[in-house]
DNA sequence: CTCCATCCCATGCTATCCCATACTGTCCCA
DNA sequence: TGGGACAGTATGGGATAGCATGGGATGGAG
């Protein structure tokens, strides 16, 4: 049934206005709809500076987790629940599609005026446009990288 | 189907006044009174110098699996159950939103001025927030280790 | 009678909602 | 195939309801 959800794809531009909020492209909100979601859900990135962004069926997901342990006396839930539930935030999509993003996360992405959306299957992430250049840079070169590697590797 | 309980999310600065009253966050309340919760649960953490506070959902589930004798968790899970529920308060909310702590769960915290509510899904925190700011570090170090090792365990 | 706790009212502010406009892509028709 | 119209999308700014916070008043307990 998690097979079904619709997949963010594809890297759109767009831009953070003088209010801190920024407009969801159309088609990641109609993904987000689909999946009984009124708003969208942001928590910082904990390993590089983006904000990851995904609707209910991951949030699901999460919590179902979460919910098979003892939220009391478990370790393993604290860690989990400190690192993505607590620092996970319901933002709501108003009716011209944006959102308000709080200032912690603005500051942790480094957003300035010209960010990108980049759609990672069941999440998209929000990135600082200058920031995310050299990403993108270098996640292509490894791929290339590793393809040659294993087409060289096949020739024999 | 009321099967899916709204999750605590996120994390919110909040502060303590002069009379020991704090304001729950607005998202908060609105969980809460969705559990037909008149006030909160309020209980000090067995673990660490938080505060665990809930709503009617959590209680229920505490109180049944205490009657069910529920496997999953551990043998002690009967004692621990009984204790936590000896040392909860039923915390009446007013119409401001605001609660009255008790001073011995002031002290048990170390609440000063500045305190910060952290949302663990079933249940949220209150925390002094000099005091949880190191918890989180570590919390966040310990699922990053966890994952670099996932990931070069992955990468033969 | 004094002190402390709870309740309630009042205020400033921030965040959210809403409207008004510009634009860009698509669709239809000549 | 080109031009025109329209609908959905994106952006800026202004108003307002709700939230957070402080202080005072009232009732009960010691």
């Amino acid at each position: 049934m998690t097979g079904l959800v619709q997949p963010f794809i594809s890297t759109v531009p767009g831009s953070l206005d003088s209010k801190g909020r920024v407009c969801i492209p159309a088609t990641y909100r109609h993904i987000l709809s689909a999946q009984n979601t009124t708003g969208v859900y942001v928590c910082p990135s904990f390993i590089d500076g983006a904000l990851d962004a995904f609707g209910q069926s991951l949030l699901d997901s999460i919590a179902a987790r979460l919910a098979a342990q003892d939220p009391f006396f478990s370790a393993s839930f604290d860690d989990e629940a400190t690192a993505l539930i607590a620092r996970t935030q319901a933002l709501p999509i108003d009716e011209n599609g944006r959102v308000r993003l709080p200032d912690p996360m603005i500051t942790h992405a480094g957003l300035k005026d010209k960010i990108v959306f980049v759609g990672k299957a069941q999440k998209f992430q929000i990135w600082d446009a200058d920031a995310y250049a050299p990403i993108e840079a270098d996640a292509l070169a490894r791929v290339k990288a590793r393809m040659e590697r294993a087409r060289s590797g096949d020739a024999s």
